[in-house]
DNA sequence: TTAATAAAGGATAAAAAGGTCTTTAAATCG
DNA sequence: CGATTTAAAGACCTTTTTATCCTTTATTAA
């Protein structure tokens, strides 16, 4: 569905939006070992997204990363778009060219609901939505 | 969504179906023409589906691929397994090693609707099925 | 039975995705 | 200032996916 990229860009987010929300920052290090990621492709993909303004980074001691408050209403479609560009909202099931309902592949209108409710889901949650509920004991970031 | 090798593999299968439903035998140059795919990397993605018989495979002149009677009730949820694995359908939205309801990551139950929605479909679509709506006329299998 | 035809199969190559390593730049602190 | 800490950046490597090419095998029809 998302690439690794996109996996662990979204794991990486919010495990900083959750420490972000105590008030800790986080090394690069500590993000990797906590979601369970590559560390130097971690730090990459967070590349992108600090470029992008979604994750701040500070360097030097007590440096690391953070999500800023006025970040946490960005939505996940957002992140994903960064980190996996928008087919995935926009791509045909059959991998046809275009997809457009004047002349669709035979699974068009079939596909493009549950495209369209993935899209929705992403574009309504937003990160600090999960935030709240990776309070729950339960909901985990790695294995 | 899905691999290259599945959304070609998908499209050979249903334009082999359409053909053979006509009572029509189809070759590999004739199939990767009509669905825009690169030849010799269909015939790969073909011969799997010929080993798990949902493609009959004939040599020799006047040879070339169809889809029996029978095998026209296929849901195309087989042969994106075939060709894809189950990953699309059990795997989780953020990459944990295993996806489940008791320990879940923080999209879990938002995802799995989703996820469910598309197996659903895949699993309720017939070769067959897909075979009528392509005699629409703006229905497409290339471009 | 032989020439032609068409798929099967194996070897190889190119491109993309996934991942590492080393050097550079910025920040902090003694 | 200089040593230390931490992220940024670029070069590089590995694996997987996508794709091609060539030889072999099966089938058919003349
Ligand atoms: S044309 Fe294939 S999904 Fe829209
Ligand atoms: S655990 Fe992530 S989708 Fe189920």
């Amino acid at each position: 569905m998302f690439s690794k990229s996109c996996e662990y860009g979204l794991r990486a987010v919010l495990f900083i939006a959750q420490q972000s929300d105590k008030g800790a920052k986080v090394s690069m290090t500590t993000i990797s070992e906590e979601i369970n990621s590559p560390q130097a492709f971690t730090a990459k993909i967070l590349q992108k997204l600090t470029r992008t303004d979604i994750v701040k980074a500070v360097k030097g001691p007590h440096g690391g990363f953070t999500i800023e408050p006025e970040m946490m209403d960005t939505k996940l479609s957002e992140i994903v778009t960064i980190l996996d560009g928008d087919s995935i909202y926009k791509g045909c099931a059959l991998g046809l060219k275009q997809c457009d309902a004047n002349s669709p592949c035979p699974l068009h209108f079939k596909f493009i609901e549950i495209r369209d409710n993935l899209q929705e889901m992403l574009e309504t949650t937003s990160i600090k939505s999960v935030v709240n509920d990776l309070s729950l004991e339960s909901i985990i970031l790695k294995r």
